[in-house]
DNA sequence: GATCAATGCAACAGTGAATGTTACGTATAG
DNA sequence: CTATACGTAACATTCACTGTTGCATTGATC
């Protein structure tokens, strides 16, 4: 549980809202069922929150809700809002002295940003309503 | 200098290697051009050497040399003899109990082995001897 | 043959980012 | 007032990657 638990568990937890989008789950809840920690849990989703995607109450019968119909809600949104980049990005800003090395980063970079917004073109052709569809039982 | 620098460091040596084909460069000259260490070097080359990018020749006046004319050697090259996977591959082929975790599992990995494939696709289109053509020198 | 210079490789140290954990403040229903 | 839950800061832990040292091996040169 290292590498993009946070995709993961972001997804994970709206595919299970998107199911029963009335209900309130406590961070705790989620936590559990995703074998990760509260804590954890509220930082991941806070970056949901100010995406606009989940609302959250404290107190008491405080937790977590879709902010928008599951159905309005893409996997591209998601993947923007943790506001990651499975590609890595190496805008380290330092443009190195060489030229050999400048020529080669712009190349990439271009790739990179080209195949980046690829993904996300991709990712917003699914929703987390979708994904609840297709997640019929396995043949294991 | 801490993420991809491997495939920075490998694009970049190949770069020079492709400037003058003929000259054999030493892991030190190499390491101390990019300011790493010769066992950094060794360890990086050795991979492209394994996919027959490079040849490596021991004892007094060893070194390395390319193993191919620059232009035949694509950028995809390099990057798929490193097997790095800048797209997170996450095959922790660990099959998740949750039904909704599975499903979306299966989206996203579908989505990213395509996104993979279209990167190495641009990637295979540049070659590390148009890279020295591209490398003008510029207004700094 | 002896020597020097280079790769090959193993083992360990150092670094940094991400996750896990604890603690405490704040808000809200009952 | 109390219990519950979020919000956040601070610290601990883990893990991959890079850096470093050491040594065996190979090959050209004296």
């Amino acid at each position: 549980m290292k590498r993009n638990s946070r995709l993961s568990l972001a997804l994970h937890t709206l595919g299970h809202m998107a199911a029963d989008p009335g209900r309130t789950q406590t961070s705790a809840d989620i936590a559990d069922h995703a074998g990760t920690n509260p804590v954890v849990v509220r930082r991941v989703l806070g970056k949901l929150r100010k995406a606009g995607l989940l609302t959250s109450e404290k107190g008491h019968a405080g937790g977590w809700r879709l902010a928008r119909p599951p159905d309005r809600i893409s996997l591209a949104d998601v993947y923007v809002a943790l506001e990651e980049s499975l590609i890595a990005t190496e805008d380290d800003a330092e443009a190195p002295a060489c030229s050999v090395e400048r020529a080669l980063q712009k190349k990439v970079v271009v790739v990179l940003e080209e195949v980046e917004r690829s993904l996300i073109d991709r990712l917003a052709g699914t929703t987390i309503a979708d994904v609840r569809e297709t997640g019929a039982a396995p043949q294991t």
